[in-house]
RNA sequence: GCCCCGGUGGCUUAGUUUGGUAAAGCGACGGUCUUGUAAACCGUAGAUCGCGGGUUCAAAUCCCGCCCGGGGCUCCA
C-alpha cells in the first residue's frame, strides 16, 4: 500500500463522475470537508490482497503514529489510485479501505472517507512544515524480506529485441538507451521512438485538413463529437477498403460472413464481463416504454461469441473462420479524437478463427499474418511489425516468427513477456507511423487461450469428449484509420499521391475549348468501358486552371485534349508519378493504369463525370 | 475529463493588443474572352463575426458560461 498525509488546514472533495468500479454510495458521501486535517491519499496494490488484515493494521498505526506528531484534528481518507503503477482488485481494496475506516472510529479518531472509484474534485490547503507532506510505503511481512533481496515477486517483466527477417535476433537491453544502430530500418525505429519512448510529435497531422480540402471526410457539429460525415469521393475510398476486406475475408481465407446487432441490454452479464475488459466507456441507450439500458457495442465480439457459444460445433468443424464488418461506437474521452484517426463510430472488420487447440490456432495465426501483410502493402503504406509474446511460447516458436517476418521482409520489434498476463499468448501489431512520425496500431492478431472458456465456446472432440476451442481474433484496423494512414503516407511525399486504386478520379480530361468536348467524350466512354474512373473538366475555363485543379485533387492522371490531339489521335498525358508530360494513344493509357489496377477491387466514379455538373461540397 | 491554442460569407485569411459603419482573395452566380500544362477580365449576390449571457452610449474586439476543432496530459479508485 502506499500513502501520502498531507497536514491540512483544510480539505474538501465534492465526485463529478462515476468509472467502471464506483462503489455503490449514499447522498451525503457525495460531499465531504473538514478543517485542521491529516489528509490521506491511499493506493491499496495487488500485493496488499495476500494478507488484508496485517495491513490495515499497519496503516492505522502509521496513520495514528503521524496523526499525533503533527497534532491534527481528524482523517480524510481519500482512495487514490495514482501512487502505484501495480493496483490491488477493486472489491479487496474497498474492503481495506473501509476497516481503516472503522478502526480508526473505533479509536476514537474523527474520520472521513471518500468514496471509491469516482472521479472526485479536491480542494486542499497543505500547511507547509517540515512534517506536512509525508509519504509511507506498507507492504505484508514476508513480502518485506523478499523486497530487501531484491527480488520482485509475482512481476511480469519484459524484455525486447529486435528480430531481422534474416533471423538475426537483437536484444534491447535497456530500451531507454537504444543505439541507433542497433535498429534496423527506419520505420521501426519512428515507431519505437513514437510508442515505447513516448517521444511523441505535437505537430497537427495534415490529413486532419486535407480530409476536408478532399472532400473525403468532415466533422458533423449536430452528431457527437468522433462522429464523422464521409462525402462521395471519401464513401467510395471507404468501400473499395471494404470490398478489399470482404475479399481477403470471403475469397482468399474462405472465412463465413455474419452480422449482429449493434445495440445489447447491459444486464445480461456476459455483456457487463466484456464491458469492463474494455476500457473504454460506451453509449447508452434507453429505449422508451421500457426501463432496461441498452448499450452501442464497443467491439464486434459480443454477438458473434454469443453465437458461438449457442451454435453446435464439432472438431471436424474446425478452424472455423467467421468474419463481420461492423460498426463499433467507443464513448473515447474528449481529448482523446483526432480526424480520421480515433472517433467514437467506427468501422471494423473482424476475422476470428475458432480451433481445436493452441498448435491449430498457431496455424491459423501464421495464414492471417500474412493475409494482413498482402493487404497492408496493398495501400502502400509504411508500417512497423511488433510482436508481444510470452517467454514459453516465444522460445518454442521463434523459427515461425522469423518465417512469417521472411515473408513480410520486415524487421519487428519484439516483446518478451516473463509470463502470460492477458488473454494472449501471441499477438502482433502492424503499426502505421504517420508524417508527423507518431504510430498507429493498424492490424492486429491475438492467438487467445482464455475466451473459448470464458464464454463457454466449445466443441466435441473425436473422443467425444467436449473441450473450449483456442480462439484466433483479428482485424486489420477500422476503415477510418487506413484512411487516415493512406492520407498521412500521401503527405510524406513531396507531391502527395494515394494509390490508384482509391483514387476517385484515376485520370480527368481536360478540355482546350468546348469544340473538342465530342472528341473528349469519345476517349472517356473507351476509358469508362475498361472500368477505369474517368471524368471530362468540362467547364469554360483556361488549361492553366483545370491543370491546377486536377493536381490539388492528387489525380495520378491527366489527359490533355486540344485540336492537335483530335487531329491526330492522341492525348497529351501528365503523369503525376513522374512529373512529365507524354503523348499517348488510348489503348496506351488503359493499358497503364490497368496495370496498376490489377488484382483490386473496382467501384464506378462516385459523381457526375462532368464537372460542369458536380456540386462542389467544400469550399 | 484536465491544461494550452484556435473558431470572422462555402473556402483561406485581415481586423481583436488600443471597443466606434465588418475587409480582401478564391469559390458561386451573370457577362466578356475560345483559351495549350498550377489561378483570364468585369460585375452581382453572399456574414446571427461558433452559441448564450454580462459590461458599455457603443462589442468581432473586454468579462463569464457553453459548443466545436487542434495539441498535450490523463486514459480504473
Amino acid at each position: 500500500m502506499k500513502l501520502l498525509l498531507i497536514h491540512s488546514d483544510h480539505f474538501e472533495y465534492e465526485v463529478t463522475e462515476k468509472t467502471n468500479v464506483a462503489e455503490e454510495i449514499s447522498e451525503e458521501l457525495k460531499k465531504g470537508k473538514m478543517e485542521e486535517v491529516l489528509a490521506c491519499f491511499i493506493t491499496v496494490e495487488s500485493i496488499d490482497e495476500k494478507d488484508p488484515d496485517q495491513i490495515v493494521e499497519k496503516s492505522v498505526n502509521e496513520i495514528e503514529d503521524t496523526l499525533n506528531k503533527v497534532n491534527a484534528e481528524g482523517v480524510f481518507l481519500y482512495p487514490y489510485a495514482h501512487l502505484s503503477q501495480d493496483l490491488g482488485s477493486p472489491e479487496v481494496s474497498v474492503k481495506i479501505l473501509k476497516r481503516i475506516e472503522e478502526k480508526l472510529r473505533d479509536n476514537e479518531i474523527k474520520t472521513k472517507r471518500s468514496p471509491f472509484g469516482w472521479y472526485k474534485a479536491f480542494e486542499i490547503k497543505c500547511k507547509g512544515h517540515p512534517l506536512s507532506e509525508l509519504s509511507r510505503k506498507i507492504i505484508p511481512e514476508e513480502e518485506e524480506e523478499d523486497e530487501e533481496k531484491g527480488e520482485e515477486k509475482r512481476k511480469v517483466e519484459s524484455k525486447y529485441f529486435i528480430l531481422t527477417p534474416n533471423e538475426r535476433e537483437i536484444k534491447l537491453d535497456n530500451l531507454d538507451q537504444v543505439k541507433e544502430e542497433e535498429i534496423p530500418t527506419g520505420t521501426l525505429k519512428d515507431y519505437i521512438y513514437s510508442e515505447e519512448l513516448e517521444k511523441k510529435s505535437s505537430e497537427k497531422p495534415p490529413s486532419v485538413d486535407s480530409m476536408r480540402h478532399l472532400e473525403i471526410a468532415d466533422y458533423e457539429e449536430a452528431s457527437d463529437p468522433g462522429n464523422l460525415r464521409l462525402y462521395p469521393k471519401g464513401k467510395l475510398i471507404f468501400n473499395l477498403l471494404e470490398d478489399w476486406s470482404d475479399e481477403i475475408a470471403v475469397d482468399r481465407l474462405d472465412a463465413v460472413e455474419i452480422d449482429t446487432p449493434i445495440l445489447y441490454d447491459w444486464s445480461q452479464p456476459d455483456i457487463q464481463e466484456q464491458g469492463e475488459s474494455f476500457h473504454e466507456r460506451h453509449y447508452r441507450v434507453f429505449p422508451p416504454e421500457k426501463d432496461d439500458e441498452l448499450v452501442l457495442r464497443f467491439a464486434g465480439d459480443f454477438g458473434l461469441f454469443r453465437m458461438l457459444k449457442e451454435a453446435i460445433l464439432s472438431y471436424r468443424n474446425l478452424p472455423l473462420r467467421i468474419y463481420e464488418f461492423s460498426k463499433s461506437f467507443r464513448y473515447e474521452k474528449r481529448g482523446e479524437l483526432s480526424g480520421l484517426k480515433r472517433l467514437r463510430t467506427f468501422h471494423m472488420p473482424d476475422i476470428h478463427s475458432f480451433t481445436t487447440n493452441l498448435s491449430q490456432g498457431w496455424k491459423e495465426y501464421q495464414k492471417l499474418f500474412k493475409e494482413y501483410d498482402d493487404l497492408a502493402k496493398g495501400t502502400n503504406i509504411e508500417y512497423a511489425v511488433v510482436f508481444r509474446v510470452v517467454e514459453e511460447f516465444y522460445e518454442e516458436n521463434k523459427d515461425k516468427i522469423f518465417e512469417m517476418l521472411k515473408y513480410s521482409d520486415k524487421p519487428a520489434f519484439v516483446e518478451v513477456l516473463s509470463e502470460r498476463k492477458h488473454y494472449w499468448v501471441v499477438k502482433h501489431e502492424f503499426q502505421g507511423i504517420d508524417s508527423t512520425k507518431n504510430n498507429t496500431q493498424l492490424a492486429t492478431v491475438q492467438l487467445d487461450i482464455e475466451d473459448a472458456e470464458r464464454y463457454d465456446i466449445t466443441y466435441t472432440t473425436k473422443e467425444g469428449n467436449e473441450e473450449g476451442c483456442t480462439i484466433c481474433h483479428s482485424s486489420i484496423g477500422s476503415i477510418e484509420r487506413w484512411m487516415y494512414s493512406i492520407l498521412e503516407e500521401a503527405h510524406k511525399m513531396e507531391k502527395p499521391k494515394i494509390p490508384i486504386w482509391l483514387c476517385p478520379t484515376q485520370i480527368r480530361l481536360l478540355t482546350i475549348s468546348e469544340d473538342n468536348l465530342e472528341y473528349a467524350n469519345k476517349i472517356k466512354e473507351k476509358l469508362k468501358e475498361e472500368g477505369i474512373r474517368v471524368d471530362i473538366d468540362d467547364r469554360n475555363e483556361r488549361l492553366g486552371k483545370k491543370i491546377r485543379e486536377a493536381e490539388k485533387e492528387w489525380i495520378p492522371y491527366i489527359g490533355v485534349i486540344g485540336d492537335d490531339e483530335e487531329k491526330e489521335d492522341f492525348i497529351n498525358l501528365r503523369i503525376r508519378e513522374q512529373e512529365k508530360e507524354e503523348k499517348f494513344e488510348v489503348e496506351e493509357i488503359v493499358e497503364l493504369i490497368k496495370e496498376k489496377l490489377e488484382g483490386k477491387p473496382n467501384r464506378k466514379l462516385p459523381l457526375p463525370d462532368m464537372l460542369s455538373k458536380r456540386p462542389k461540397f467544400v469550399g
